[in-house]
DNA sequence: CCCAAATACCGATTGACAGTCGGTGTTGTG
DNA sequence: CACAACACCGACTGTCAATCGGTATTTGGG
């Protein structure tokens, strides 16, 4: 029994969804010749992935005469926001109010890292969202 | 063979590390106590974990008489930092230049998401971290 | 100095899950 | 309506956390 419901991606998961990010909608056959060929896979082997992404609500599809149309049904930044969840609750156990600094403080370590700029686009970005919810 | 270096850690590997977290240092037995018994595994249990997380390099150890005291090795915001440039890098592929604002939004997402004041936190800590650049 | 209890360490087993693919069922289209 | 293209199912493998029994080791007391 696990309770975990952590969103666990492998390799070729993400292999995927990178492709699907970059490239909006394919089909398995497409897709397997452009991630699946370059690692000896057979096309059965992207098609259960597709499935499996397919399971885990990351992707939509629609039926195309034979085939289905893949499209990643998440964006980067949404995918990333849940792992986020995860893996702060993960580390925190329970976000309790008040016990959440070290995840900005994080944040802000990772970002300073990135490079030079990063720290200002955050603060822009800051500025950003708070307009956005005045305006809502 | 794989490749990915990803630092996944189970559920009790985490229990483990919050109560170290919140108790600085013990040995097996007072683990055992506070969080093995509970879950009704045994000892054995417990001290197969802290060897898997010593040997991950999360928990530092010294010998006292008989029994090990085990430390965590590094801190919450440490891990976290960690987690994220697993995720990060798992979702982008590789973290091109130019390509971090996702990244940056799901920060700012989910901070947003916490409570009320978060941003304005968020904003406070990019200042000192700007003025601790400056002084060194 | 040696024994027994406490503790560490090793190995085996289980369960979950991604990756992998063969085989079979289904379905449009010529 | 038959065939090719495709989806779906089931099986097997590899990895890793969790679990614990058994054995080696160490130390404090007699």
């Amino acid at each position: 029994m696990v309770i975990n419901s952590s969103l666990r991606l492998g390799q070729l998961e993400l292999a995927v969804l990178n492709y699907l990010w970059a490239h909006e909608t394919c089909c398995v056959k497409s897709l397997h010749a452009a991630i699946g060929i370059q690692r000896g896979i057979s096309l059965n082997t992207v098609q259960s992935t597709l499935e499996r992404l397919f399971k885990k609500k990351l992707l939509s599809r629609i039926k195309v005469s034979h085939a289905y149309q893949y499209k990643a049904a998440v964006d980067r930044t949404q995918l990333l926001t849940r792992r986020l969840d995860d893996i702060t609750s993960e580390i925190a156990g329970e976000i309790a109010d008040g016990q959440t600094n070290f995840v900005l403080a994080a944040f802000i370590e990772f970002t300073a890292r990135l490079d030079d700029t990063s720290l200002e686009c955050l603060e822009q970005l800051i500025t950003q969202h708070k307009n956005k919810d005045n305006v809502k």
